[in-house]
DNA sequence: ATTTTATTGATATTGATTTTCAATTTCAAT
DNA sequence: ATTGAAATTGAAAATCAATATCAATAAAAT
């Protein structure tokens, strides 16, 4: 996300640049994680220590409104939100040991929504795709373990 | 699912069957719906007045741990309970305007995650897939309001 | 029929998310 | 640089679905 784009969009809405917004916004892009609200908050009160929760959370709200950044909910039931990458399609596929989250990408499930999308003559606009299972490293330990 | 399977569940469990229990179940497993606890809770009470939001959520919990029933959450943000039935392994796609859910089945997924599986080294137990869209309904209303 | 113990329904609690509001800060216009 | 209108902040309160509690009730084993 370049930060001329953020400035012209908060212009465009008559909104404003503070300090706040401005470290949040270098802080969260910089990383490629998916962070609760919570986790950002937590790393930004190192920054800014008078920060406040709310202030993160409406932070990231706007970068999702501004539409730089992607809200998601996987099976542990909190919101998270990354940073979107232009013309960055992947999905995701999460531990249900340790919680890592990998991103991949796939051609093949372009054609497989095309199909459904025929098939049932609907007009598919967005989709959701996860995989849940063991990383590598937490299959091995339980493998291990079970000797 | 069969009756007596539940039964044995519950005898299994120490757990008994009651009025309430016995009606929801029947309710819940007749239609083939994505039901809310408050969408079930506010059809309960038709049958059985008296009926507390607490038992229809604790049944479709039991339900769940007794593997009649799978919890799923869309975009909506709301959890909803569907019944099992053996051997279905299906999708969904759900309609941004009406809300309504469409199941559908494809072959392709398991090539998809098998390939996925493979090259990050994951063994993958479950997904969730989901398209987002307009079903045919709102679709040719969405034309027409153009006009 | 009695007794034991699970279940019920009403209500309270939790925990994440969202809103509120007075004090503060931004920034465009002077 | 100063000002003033309006957006933003941080703390606290409100919201809302999900879950837990508990006295009263009901199932089923004896």
């Amino acid at each position: 996300m370049k930060e001329q784009e953020l400035k012209d969009y908060l212009k465009e809405k008559g909104l404003r640049l503070t300090h706040q917004r401005e470290n949040i916004i270098k802080h969260f892009c910089d990383k490629n994680k998916h962070y609760t609200v919570e986790e950002l908050y937590e790393e930004m009160k190192k920054e800014m220590p008078g920060i406040g929760f709310a202030t993160v959370y409406r932070t990231l709200q706007l970068l999702v409104a501004a539409g730089f950044a992607l809200e998601r909910r996987f099976k542990d039931d909190v919101t998270r939100f990354e940073p979107l990458h232009k013309n960055d399609h992947h999905d995701h596929m999460i531990c249900i040991e340790c919680g890592r989250i990998i991103e991949f990408e796939n051609k093949k499930l372009e054609r497989l929504k095309d199909g459904v999308a025929k098939k049932h003559n609907f007009c598919i606009l967005l989709h959701k795709l996860e995989f849940y299972g063991y990383c590598e490293k937490c299959r091995n330990k339980k493998i291990k373990g079970k000797k």
